[in-house]
DNA sequence: CAACAGCATTGATTCGCCTGCATATCTGCA
DNA sequence: TGCAGATATGCAGGCGAATCAATGCTGTTG
């Protein structure tokens, strides 16, 4: 895969929602596609819902091995998709890499997916 | 795959969420995933939109085919895993089988991947 | 009734991903 | 400098998914 890290972080996951207006574009379907499958892994799920439920709102990969019950590296890999995706950022304090959720990134997604409000109008005027 | 169908229909897709309060179990965490995964692909992300932009909020296999570019037995599929997953709603009238969104299990999703309005204080307390 | 059109299903192929093991890299400390 | 602990990366096995061609099914039409 290329920089799918990127694809959240600032210029991809554009305005454009695949339940609003026009269709999308086979670009803009592949881009979200890869944040969304990021997301869509019951490992990485639960690293989310861990960081986010974590003491300061972080967590660092020795917390998160016991918990899911994988190995480190696993979970190592994991998270460095989820960072990659934009999801997740990581500050290196000391040995330890603290993780912590990107608000934003995930609003962003939730934006995409909510449906217009309302706007259940069809287009048959064409 | 088991019945990720009423994974979104009616009991499954709790309350819970990843990203609000404690950490998400892991058959939660599969079930979420699950309906993810259906999201998490570029031709089904552009088949939601072309048929949410259809004219009548639906389309047959007929009229999606063409501006997938994909084989009808694969666009026939990818409905599947749609319906499947409770994000669409298929309707057989004659010959042809309309295919319409399920805003409402869109909605839900969404809905779990909202973070809490201002809810950005961490619980340190404990 | 026969021929045809729209969809779904099956089988086969190819590709990508999740996982763990082994190993490399980095940081702090003696 | 050398050692130990915390993470990251490479490699490989195995499973699941995406795709298409061929086939079957159902309703429509002549």
């Amino acid at each position: 895969m290329e920089d799918v890290g990127t694809a959240l972080a600032e210029t991809s996951l554009p305005a454009i929602s695949p339940l609003h207006g026009e269709p999308i574009e086979r670009a803009d379907a592949e881009r979200l596609a890869g944040v969304l499958k990021a997301l869509a892994d019951p490992a990485r799920l639960r690293l989310l819902s861990l960081i986010q439920s974590a003491p300061e709102g972080e967590a660092c990969v020795c917390d998160l091995t016991a918990p899911l019950g994988l190995s480190q590296p696993t979970v190592s890999h994991h998270l460095r998709i989820l960072t990659e995706a934009g999801l997740l950022e990581r500050e290196k304090r000391g040995v330890w890499a603290y993780y912590r959720l990107v608000p934003s990134a995930i609003g962003a997604i939730a934006d995409l997916l909510t449906p217009p409000r309302k706007r259940a109008t069809k287009k048959a005027a064409r």
